[in-house]
DNA sequence: CCGACTTTGTAGAACGTTCTCCACGATGGG
DNA sequence: CCCATCGTGGAGAACGTTCTACAAAGTCGG
């Protein structure tokens, strides 16, 4: 009759028949649920064995779970999400839980649509980072799915936080900068979300730890808006370079951005580091590679992810109901990007 | 305020109510199905608005379509991917479509199970960058879902693909060299797949199109399997540069390994391009970066992932059935990692 | 006006799970 | 022995959709 187009799947019905026993008793196997006694439990398995079944998680979904965990960021672009997915992954190796990654860009609203996708693919638990989402969706949608916010260092009842010290890391770069001899050090960061209802953003809170570092040292803070990405780091160099009285050290918030200002410097006829000095953050791995070798501070994105990862199984099996925090103690890694200055 | 953990969903059936029709009326206008009188139409929309419904994905996937396109790949690290990405993302815009991601790693059965998870998140479409899973087991799969390959060149009945002219653009960069008068370029392509049944990897290919280019120069080719990372890079840029008669240019069949043989030259203590020259591929972000500057294939990735996107929706409507195959056309975008070899 | 269509809307059966009850037999204390 | 308890397994109702039938109400040509 019809050409047999889709091949029909194995269900927990044909293991059950096949194992001469009742759906229930199936579902509970899979579950290992209380109440099988180990004889039934070898039938049913060597049942699902032989008909290689495989659960249909969208069925499940109806019911309880789907074994998926979302991860929402916004652009695969950033090379430091990598890094943290690495570590989720790592930490969900082995267990049945599956990781499906939503790109969803930087607006706002096409970010709040991502997360709307996976709740309504009932995914068992998030994982946003640095969302752009406003404050109250993040807080609407914990109360629906166990939720992780990475970055943001704003806390909440309702959901758990991986965060890195971004302050403690500004005055790292400002320390070392200022022990090379430094006096004009500039601070690039990602402008504020507009609205959002966020208050402790990574980059306001790295703009606090840098603002407060520079003061220590007797020096005057110069901190400008700038997009983390290369482009945006490229216009706000230029700016900052054309400018009468040029800093000697720029430090970006994120390494993609400390390029887009090489690439200013270059246009420029100015030297790293002879000329400037110049810090990223993040870490990635372009900042280690040959040609680039930037100074950078490291935030064990690895350490992050997997820590998210582990908070988050904790609450989507009801291990933990308070809410937790977790923050990162970030490292310096200097390279040759950074030099003393010129004597005036 | 009630304790209760979970606000429960808006539902089709409490819109249905809302409008006073049927669930089944709901369902059709959802689906603009056909039989549905303007006047209700309105009604339900009405409905649908005001009690803020959006349908339950999981419950869908129970009969029809989930509105989930799945997009298998190995790292995140390859910004490549990031551009494929963004392809599809943007063809997509504005449709019902969501777009889930999931990094696999390197190994076979790792991806193998992601593409399994999507199937069972009964995921409308796929779309597989470069599969390391067995041929088999994606003609499998294409079997039950709408598929379509990225990458390589092997074509079925079952499955779209999409790819570049791989020898051509080894050709490109054979021809550049040659024009500045490299003899001894070498080749860095990825370790072919064992047992996977694939015969038309794109790094096949790409050694065909260079070994063919390199005999119509009258020039020995000389091949040396590397992993796409910058690791991969490093080691056989090392032995390749360590041995006796080094080449002069070296062509890498990814950006990122590329600057893994950076990173072995400058230990070596040869400088680019005065020493060597390097030839990358896929010309993602770092390449133009400006303390980069590699000479690379352009893939127009973006084009390539819009392209899939367009091809895997025309299947997942059911509106072609026929498989279909599309070839791009690399460019070569010269930077300066490349120049005239030192006079002999 | 009458039958034959067409159009619009509904009832209700899937879909593949989970999970709450419930039944049944075996055990054991009194 | 009787009755409560326990351990094991099964029946069957959800879950939120889609979609096939089918009923009811027009519409229209003759």
């Amino acid at each position: 009759m019809e050409p047999t187009k889709r091949p029909k799947r194995v269900t927990i019905t044909d293991v059950a028949a096949r194992a001469g026993v009742s759906t229930a008793a199936v579902s509970k196997v899979l579950r290992n649920a209380y109440g099988v006694s180990p004889a039934m439990q070898e039938r049913v398995r060597a049942a699902m064995a032989e008909l290689d079944y495989r659960p249909h998680a969208a069925a499940r979904g109806m019911r309880g779970r789907t074994y998926t965990i979302g991860v929402l960021l916004d652009s695969l672009r950033n090379t430091f999400f990598a890094d943290i997915l690495d570590g989720v992954q790592q930490q969900l190796r082995g267990s049945d839980y599956t990781v499906l990654i939503g790109a969803a860009g930087f607006g706002a609203s096409e970010q709040a649509r991502t997360v709307q996708s996976m709740v309504d693919r009932q995914m068992d638990g998030l994982i946003l980072i640095a969302p752009g989402t406003s404050r109250a969706e993040v807080l609407a949608t914990a109360e629906t799915v166990p939720t992780v916010v990475i970055g943001h260092h704003d806390t909440a009842a309702v959901h758990d936080s991986v965060v890195d010290a971004d302050d403690q890391g500004a005055a790292l770069v400002v320390d070392h900068l200022a022990a090379l001899g430094h006096r004009r050090i500039a601070l690039l960061a990602a402008p504020g979300l507009k609205g959002s209802q966020w208050k402790l953003t990574p980059e306001a809170v790295l703009a606090k730890g840098y603002t407060a570092a520079m003061k220590r040292h007797g020096l005057a803070p110069q901190a400008l808006a700038a997009a983390y990405s290369e482009e945006g780091g490229y216009e706000a160099g230029k700016r900052l370079l054309s400018a009468a009285d040029r800093p000697t050290a720029i430090m970006a918030g994120a390494d993609v951005a400390a390029l887009g200002v090489y690439r200013a410097a270059a246009e420029l006829g100015l030297g790293i580091p002879g000329d400037l000095s110049l810090v990223g953050y993040n870490n990635t791995a372009v900042a280690a590679l040959a040609p680039v070798q930037l100074t950078s501070v490291d935030q064990a994105g690895a350490t992050m992810g997997a820590t998210a990862a582990r908070m988050l199984i904790e609450r989507v099996e009801g291990r933990r109901s308070q809410a937790m925090q977790t923050a990162m103690t970030p490292r310096l890694v200097v390279r040759s990007s950074t030099a003393a200055p010129h004597a005036d």
